[in-house]
DNA sequence: TCAAAATACGACTAATTCGTCATGTTCCCT
DNA sequence: AGGGAACATGACGAATTAGTCGTATTTTGA
């Protein structure tokens, strides 16, 4: 039972004239600095409005609450995670497990550049993760992967595929954000992503094979 | 870069009476308590000590801070499961595969229990992980898990051991933790850490035959 | 026995934080 | 032009927190 009881984090009004627009993508933009050069212990939205050179009261009339700002920044990361994830694994010209690896170094790629950033948002996960948008927004990419799933084990149960869909997806995910806490050289992540990719590859073949 | 600089999370004195290292003992009951029913939020020194029955005072006599507290809990955590590894791991008496997937129950299961109380711990985890103590503390199950390599792996370079053992680590304990944020029956845990282990053997397989 | 050391206490300070609201400014439309 | 709506401001209130310190109590050892 962690934190209190689910925040507002919906927006509370839609920016109607040119300025309150840009003033947002000013405010989005300050917060990613914040959280990425201060931490989220210090990301506060005194701080984000200055860093946006702009003021508290404006920054609350977009946004209810602290919660809701980072929110968007998570929800902006999942939907461009998920949309590579489709580009990368929809592509039926190139067999599964190629796709597999691939998308395995894209995503470990992607998740060191800004490690920084990615790292004090998932600090923070406890102000927004309990929120009921964050949960339907986390299944986003459940689909792609079941198709996947469909096209890269054929022999096997629903149930089976279901499951090991999850755990590579999870996999993926958490290593991966574990792994881009350490600072790496590009070779690195490379061999990184190979021996993941060896590890899946190796149980969706096992698992075509039973 | 994240928070501020390392705090010193070493013992402020050392109990020397009966009746101070009971009150530590009481102390880090209490700090489990708070922070499994009350969140790392609300994790606080003056809840803790009020939940102990003992002064704020007393409390900062024995913990210089209150990431020392965080860290002393997270600490005997790592011990714990570093035993528990190691005795499974260390049965040469049984087939290296059959030990992974002792291990990877055991595991699973040790972090679904107390799931709320980890859970916390992690989201605290900003408040202590930077502390030269915890890197130290982290490496504890290093080598018994690359012995345990050489003994599945036997036809593998180093280099390859090192990195597949490293990945099976990370994955079981990053996996493990984001299993255990939802609730779940034994049945579900079970059927996850086979489908884990199914993975691991696969992957283990796959390294040797190569 | 009795003084010094160890232990325990809890009110208090200084700092930080979130979010509001009364007031002022800019924009749009007729 | 001018009136209303949208937008922007930032001082401020209310709440919470980490950690200290002067004082009181208990234990120990000579």
């Amino acid at each position: 039972m962690p934190d209190r009881a689910s925040p507002s984090i919906s927006s509370r009004k839609q920016p109607q004239q040119a300025r309150s627009a840009g003033l947002v993508a000013t405010i989005l933009e300050a917060a990613v600095q914040v959280l990425a050069k201060e931490g989220a212990a210090r990301f506060t939205t005194a701080r984000v409005a200055e860093k946006a050179g702009v003021s508290v009261g404006s920054l609350y009339q977009y946004f209810p609450n602290k919660a809701a700002i980072l929110f968007r920044l998570q929800s902006d990361e999942w939907r461009q995670t998920a949309d590579m994830l489709r580009a990368i694994l929809e592509d039926r010209a190139r067999p599964p497990l190629d796709r597999v690896r691939t998308l395995v170094h894209a995503f470990l790629k992607s998740e060191c550049d800004e490690a920084a950033m990615r790292v004090a948002l998932d600090d923070a996960a406890p102000l927004y993760r309990d929120a009921p948008e964050a949960k339907t927004a986390r299944a986003s990419a459940d689909g792609v992967v079941a198709a996947f799933m469909r096209e890269a084990v054929p022999n096997a149960t629903d149930a089976v595929r279901a499951m090991a869909g999850d755990l590579l997806k999870t996999t993926m995910s958490q290593v991966g954000k574990h792994y881009s806490e350490t600072q790496r050289t590009d070779a690195e992540i490379s061999a990184y992503a190979d021996a993941m990719a060896d590890m899946f590859c190796a149980y969706l073949r096992s698992l075509d094979h039973a």
